[in-house]
DNA sequence: TCTTGATCATTC
DNA sequence: GAATGATCAAGA
C-alpha cells in the first residue's frame, strides 16, 4: 500500500505515471502474485490500482480517496478505447426508498468526482499483460448529471410504488440496475406493492458503457 | 456480437 | 448478510 495522496494533483500525477504499464509490472512493484485469468478474481484490478495510487482503505461508505472526494473506477476498454463492461455504481437501497433524494443519493455522491483509468484489456489478454492508460478525473457535467438524475428518479418512482423486482437491466437511458448478489436466490428487504417489506432480490446501479464511452471520448478531444 | 442476469473473492 | 471490487457466460 502505497501513502495516500495529499492533493488531487498529486493523485493524477501519480495515476498518470502509471499509465504505459502493464499490470504484471505493477502487480510486481507491489509484491501481487497475477493470477492467469479473471474469472475467480474479478475485483483484481481494481484492487491493485487502489493499491498503487494509496486509496485509504475500505471504509463502507466513503469515496476511495476519502480526503480528497474521489472515487476510483478502473474501467476495461478495447483498442479502440471503447469500454468492455458496465461500470458498478452502488447498491440499491430498497427498504427505505421514501427518505432518499437525488441531492444525497449514494448515487451522486458516489459521482460526484471519479478519478477513471483504462485498462487496455482485449478478449483473450491475460490480466498481466494488460496495459494501464491515461487517467480521466471526471466530474459530471449539468448535462451528464441531468442523464444521471432522470434515470435515477425513474428508477426510485419504480422502487417506490413497489416494483423494485420488476426493473430489468433494459430500463434507464445511462444509469440501469442490475441484479447484484452472492447468488441468484439472494434475498434482502424490499417494499412491496402493498407497501409492506418483503423480500426481493438485491440490485446494483451500473453505468452504461455508452455513457462512459462518451466520457472517454470527450477527454480524448480535448487532449490532442 | 452485445446485453442482461448471474457470479466470484474479500472484508466487515 | 451487505458492501466493494468487478467480470463471466448464456441467450437474445
Amino acid at each position: 500500500m502505497r501513502r495516500t495522496p495529499a492533493s488531487p494533483i498529486e493523485l493524477i500525477e501519480r495515476a498518470r505515471s502509471l499509465a504505459g504499464l502493464t499490470l504484471a509490472e505493477l502487480a510486481g512493484e507491489l509484491h501481487i502474485e497475477v493470477p492467469a485469468t479473471l474469472r475467480r478474481h474479478k475485483g483484481w484490478v481494481g484492487r491493485l490500482l487502489e493499491d498503487a495510487l494509496g486509496a485509504d482503505a475500505s471504509t463502507a461508505q466513503a469515496p476511495d480517496f476519502a480526503a480528497l472526494g474521489i472515487e476510483l473506477k478502473t474501467l476495461p476498454v478495447d483498442a479502440s478505447g471503447k469500454p468492455r463492461e458496465s461500470t458498478f455504481v452502488t447498491c440499491v437501497e430498497l427498504a427505505h426508498p421514501d427518505d432518499i433524494r437525488w441531492e444525497t443519493s449514494h448515487v451522486r455522491q458516489k459521482l460526484a468526482s471519479v478519478l477513471f483509468i483504462p485498462v487496455l484489456s482485449e478478449k483473450g489478454i491475460p490480466p498481466g499483460d494488460r496495459l494501464v492508460g491515461q487517467p480521466l478525473l471526471w466530474q459530471p457535467t449539468p448535462a451528464e448529471e441531468a442523464l444521471l438524475r432522470a434515470d435515477w428518479e425513474g428508477h426510485m418512482r419504480t422502487i417506490r410504488q413497489g416494483y423494485a423486482h420488476a426493473i430489468t437491466a433494459r430500463d434507464g437511458e445511462v444509469l440501469q440496475i442490475r441484479p447484484k448478489g452472492a447468488r441468484a436466490s439472494s434475498r434482502v428487504w424490499g417494499v412491496g406493492p402493498s407497501g409492506d417489506l418483503e423480500l426481493i432480490q438485491p440490485r446494483a446501479y451500473y453505468l452504461r458503457t455508452g455513457f462512459t464511452a462518451r466520457i472517454i471520448a470527450r477527454s480524448f478531444a480535448l487532449s490532442t
